[in-house]
DNA sequence: CGATTTCTGATTTACGTACCTCAATAATTG
DNA sequence: CAATTATTGAGGTACGTAAATCAGAAATCG
């Protein structure tokens, strides 16, 4: 039987009042009579039960989420799994809150930030573009003593404990592992398909990408990167004319989103049979991988990502560091045929 | 708030102890009666709350795990997740006890599942050799109450609750789509190196791998599968002979263990560049990542199947269904860029 | 030394649920 | 209708922790 208050009072020879000043930092409570106690919480192994302490004290932990909107598949299946952990509230004692804001407006994040009362939010996860008004809004609430995360898109220079996503450089060096394996060493040109430079984990994803075709892949030349502000329609249009201008290309990376643009200039495309590699699995992807359409989709699971998020928030709210080896969120390749 | 049984009391219009003789399924109480605290509970959207029930309970849940012993590295990377997972039985409530076996020893799996005490154990997680006599006693235990869940291979015809593991048909496919595509479009053969064919999940790799060569890549001809027990000089042995026997292999799927005589024989054989996958990412094969010997890694999380075997099992004590969809065990791939 | 101030103990209530006992009422049986 | 049985109510204790009160003890100060 692990060993309770009572068992720590017994055993250090105070009351329970005492163990519980001591447990709960409160004051009061001499030196001498601290390392008393906690040296009996060290002999018996005493550790909470944060079931039982969440039960009398009846914590939550109100949270706020701030998502892109716009018909982006990726951030809408973002938002279902928000909304899916809203539904298990009650069994985990949060309260999340959803704050859609338009996309690629870094103002409205910030109107957001700063309209946070730290008196009613604990912690905030955020898709954050990658702006300087974005990172101080970020700060700000920081030094208000709310805890901040970034979810799926990075604010490397700000004061957020923690990222939520994948290693976006690690993924574009993925991508283009694939894509050089997949020519086997046939010369040709890759052309590159991007939303918006602004955004730290397209930037990653591009660096990644040309760092392995320069380093494994010389016989690869990269176009571009097109910026598309991941609008689908951008999206087609830029690749229809890359290849009707290029007739070297014979791969394609998009790293960003408006994949269904992507499929519509392919599927209009059918006179050479091009290698191609996208980011996330939605509906629209994994009818292209399943088409054969597309070779290979590089994935980040937002259903980890999120109750990551979570776990990271509630545990800073209660004094934790989060242990980074667990909450790593991990580059997903799917192929036609390990699509789940 | 959410409600409390004081509320459903309330709305019923009966006492507390009533209500607690209906939601423990209590006998001693008129079907009318029951009737009227269901509805109540329903109306008022009541859930138990499950850490003050459990606290009140102090329940705990017994398990065991039969793993197989040897040198294994994959084998001895799940049995470090199981320690794991016993580090945290406290907040769990778990209390895992490891039953190692030798490998490949049908007979000692029988022997310790039929010493279990269904008065001492809740919940089984093994890994299973398919067949017939471990099935009947997994069926044997079934039927003496205690619930059990497959990890890594499954036990297809048994009475187990779970399977705990990748889709290892998938698994296969994964690989020949892997490999035709870093073949791209090349003629040669493909010496395909399994374990045993007794153990499901190098079967269903095995066949899973075959189709879609079949179906996709008629130009590559598989090689095998050479039997070798999971020993790492067995593998060593029989890839060294293949290759000298057949100049036309140009690639290897390794879908067993005994990855170090993959590596051994690789690194010996510098002659002609070989396109190789194969599978758990452990030292060894990580190492042969980055040297660029191995191509791609297929991976199994063995840390996820441990939790999710535990949860499984869990929530079967307490007579709920596990949510497939949540507990389904991914297939990874690795190649260098992505490796964590 | 007495007067403070600081520390400690003892005790209580609460969180939401489980489980027990005993008495009281209602329904059913002969 | 009385006797019996089935159902319900009322109340308590427990789980492990938090948080509060108040009295008493110990330390410190002048």
């Amino acid at each position: 039987m692990r060993p309770t208050v009572h068992d720590i009072a017994a055993e250090a020879g105070v009351s329970l009042a005492t163990v519980d000043r001591v447990l709960n930092a409160r004051p009061g409570v001499r030196q001498k009579t601290v390392d008393k106690v906690e040296a009996a919480v060290e002999r018996l192994g005493y550790v909470r039960d944060v079931t039982a302490a969440n039960l009398a004290k009846k914590r939550v932990y109100p949270l706020v989420f701030i998502v892109p909107g716009g018909p982006n598949s990726f951030m809408r299946g973002l938002e279902a799994e928000i909304r899916a952990a809203m539904q298990r509230s009650p069994a985990e004692r949060t309260s999340i809150r959803i704050e859609t804001v338009p996309p690629f407006d870094p103002a409205a994040i910030v109107s957001v930030l700063d309209s946070l009362d730290p008196a009613e939010v604990t912690g905030v996860a955020l898709v954050a573009t990658d702006t300087p008004d974005v990172t101080a809004a970020v700060d700000r609430l920081v030094e208000k003593g709310v805890h901040v995360a970034t979810l799926v898109s990075d604010l490397p220079g700000s004061r957020r404990i923690h990222y939520c996503g994948i290693d976006n450089l690690a993924a574009g060096r993925t991508a283009g592992g694939l894509i050089g394996r997949f020519r086997g060493g046939r010369a040709g040109k890759v052309l590159v398909v991007a939303g918006s430079m602004k955004l730290s984990d397209h930037m990653d994803r591009a660096s990644g990408f040309a760092e392995v075709l320069g380093a494994e892949f010389p016989e690869l030349e990269i176009v571009g990167p097109v910026e598309t502000n991941d609008d689908a329609d951008a999206v087609r249009q830029a690749v229809m004319a890359a290849l009707e201008a290029d007739a070297g290309i014979t791969a394609i990376y998009s790293l960003g989103a408006g994949t269904r643009g992507l499929i519509e200039a392919l599927a209009g495309h059918v006179s050479r049979k091009l290698t191609v590699v996208a980011h996330e699995v939605t509906d629209h992807s994994r009818q292209a991988l399943a088409d054969g359409l597309f070779d290979a989709v590089i994935n980040q699971d937002c259903g980890h990502e999120v109750r990551s998020a979570i776990r990271v928030l509630k545990a800073r709210s209660d004094g934790l560091m989060p242990i980074s080896a667990q909450e790593r969120i991990r580059i997903d390749i799917f192929l036609r045929d390990n699509l789940p």
